[in-house]
DNA sequence: CCCATTTGAGACAATGATGTCTCAAATGGG
DNA sequence: CCCATTTGAGACATCATTGTCTCAAATGGG
């Protein structure tokens, strides 16, 4: 069995979302690969972090083009860049209380464009009137990671079917809580 | 000045929420004390962090008898409720992240006590008509911990006011993002 | 099928964090 | 105002994790 790269990098995605103070030892077991082989390729835990970061970010802008923001509705767009993330929400859960790291101000410029690119729908949304104006776009797209963390979490646990994962995260997010009047 | 217990674990909280690496060196000067006055309360990480849930469960309690969740409407209780977690906000997104370690099974019962009671407040919105039914009160219980915790972050980064706290979370958790059609 | 390459297991030293101690300075109650 | 108590700063040993190395076993391409 050879390396595989991204798969070890998933797993220890998926490890220190939940636990971040995870040693080298139990990274590279969640791995299913030695302490030796995961610090040939990941130079300690920043090379480790660094390639998650680099990984993660690539594979969210992916994801944000396959979802194809910028046609069609923005809820519709919304709830396509929802789904596209599922593979991806456990990155997207490390790199979120990750990036809280970078107290001295310098900002991870790949994390910044994706952020935009979450922004920009949202505000999109609000310019055609689809959503509500009363809740900044920042808010939103931070309510919108917390969200997918929060799933990606219960999923993890089997609290949850992961079939749900989409419908769990825009049905909350898109119409809240609140039973809607019946239409019509 | 005299050591203030409960002063020093709130730092500890807002530090830990964010930065859950973060040494017994951090932590002290995160609370304006030093190391040795930290170790001489709390013994290591290990008694800090029990500390720390101890005190954490105890003011979500005592903030949840103060939100009295059984009175008037459910979404009157839900908004009082998250109102009322402001000023332990921090304590909870610590609870909530370091509450997956119990990975060996047993859970934390004072937790256990928390998620139940915020729990029921969903089903009863549920049962009274107010609360759509098609998402499980346990993922929207863990949502609502997602949402205080984004909130808390974008708060002590400074990017949110703290006096829109219970606006963002209760507007977007009760209505989502969609923008209700003009009522009547 | 063989050989170049990679991996896993373990040993070991280096590193960094922690637990523990001492002592001078600060504090605050009586 | 004084003394008992607590704190901060630092030194030091201990402990856990990490970085590094060796070598046998496994792997897979040619």
């Amino acid at each position: 069995m050879s390396f595989d790269r991204d798969r070890v990098l998933a797993d220890a995605a998926e490890l220190l979302s939940r636990k971040a103070t995870a040693t080298q030892d139990e990274i590279a077991q969640a791995a299913g690969i030695s302490r030796a082989t995961l610090h040939r390729h990941f130079a300690g835990r920043d090379g480790l972090v660094r390639a998650l970061e680099e990984l993660g970010l690539r594979r969210l802008e992916a994801v944000m083009d396959e979802a194809r923001l910028d046609e069609g509705t923005a809820t519709g767009a919304l709830v396509r860049l929802i789904e596209a993330t599922r593979p991806v929400a456990a990155f997207l859960a490390f790199l979120a209380t990750e990036n809280q790291l970078f107290e001295g101000g310098e900002v991870n410029e790949g994390w910044e464009r994706v952020d935009g690119r979450v922004t920009a729908l949202f505000r999109r949304g609000q310019e055609s009137g689809e959503f509500r104006i009363d809740l900044s776009p920042a808010w939103l797209t931070e309510a919108l990671y917390g969200l997918i963390a929060s799933a990606a979490w219960t999923i993890q646990t089997g609290r949850t079917a992961p079939r749900d994962y989409t419908a769990m995260i825009s049905g909350l997010l898109l119409g809240g809580v609140e039973r809607r009047a019946p239409q019509a």
